[in-house]
DNA sequence: TCGGGCTTGCAACTCTGTTGCATTTGCCGT
DNA sequence: ACGGCAAATGCAACAGAGTTGCAAGCCCGA
């Protein structure tokens, strides 16, 4: 019995195939993953999209994941245990607009926020976008070619 | 000549009636509101979907909106230039996960964030997420019947 | 007024994520 | 080890946001 089974077990949920391919794949990078780059796995790629779906859910509710959503619209999935300790998930984060990667900035943590009066608030996420260091030096290398300019946001 | 067309033409945009009454709409109210509560005023709901999006896009573009995202996925749009001052977009915003409402905290900026190494940062935001003083105050009106615990996220 | 080109409308499509239901499987008690 | 049941999975279909290609219409300068 492996960790992943531990912690699935631990965590009060049944140990099925699905789950622990994916706790294991999160578990095993140091950052954010998407649907889409879970599914590039190829054990994963043979579940179903709705299987993977609710195998994310599931282990997000039960504490296992944290999800962030990037400006793309798109929910990105890490482990509270990875390689390289624990995440809560109470950072910033960057995503890169062009290869769509997400990092995770751990020294930097979220601000305090003043809620509306009355309001209620469930969590809150700070999302810095941009385009990371290996797209901005490949880009610099084409933009002999043709110049491309950046569509800034927030215009 | 009214305002409205004055700012699209300072923009260097053509005075369309598509633009007129999206920046009409967009700066006479003071939160950002999605494609769907934009499409909602009758006039507006008339245009196709496309010219809708397109219109934003085109309008965002050339510096007279911004726009801010919700944990749901949907881009919202405000004016820069409302009936109680410019609005920069520099600042936190909070979603309500009930209504789907965003509501702008100009009283609070954003922290300053240290990008990652090499990389180039276009933007950033801040989006708090929970439930309204409305909704809530509806909801716990309603609490008797049935329980209803809040799906927290980063669990 | 006229014409070029920007803008709009229409149709179809992509992508993310969800719902309902039948089938399979993990797991617990025997 | 085995059987039953609830939970998990797979399949099909759907929903909603947003995009693309192309033809028709409208702005605006000449």
């Amino acid at each position: 019995m492996n960790t992943t089974a531990q912690l699935l077990i631990a965590a009060g949920l049944r140990h099925t195939k699905a789950r622990s391919l994916v706790l294991e794949m999160l578990n095993s990078v140091d950052r954010p993953l998407s649907h889409q780059e879970i599914a590039a796995e190829p054990e994963i790629g043979r579940l179903d999209r709705v299987t993977l779906y609710r195998t994310l859910t599931t282990l997000q509710q039960a504490g296992l994941l944290h999800r962030v959503q990037g400006v793309d619209g798109v929910w990105r999935f890490r482990g509270h245990r990875t390689r390289s300790g624990k995440c809560g998930g109470d950072h910033i984060h960057f995503l890169c607009v062009d290869c769509g990667r997400m990092s995770c900035l751990p020294e930097q943590s979220l601000p305090w926020v003043k809620e509306p009066d009355g309001a209620e608030v469930f969590g809150k996420q700070l999302v810095v976008y941009g385009r990371c260091a290996e797209c901005k030096s490949r880009e610099d290398a084409a933009a002999g070619e043709e110049s491309c300019a950046p569509c800034g946001e927030d215009g």
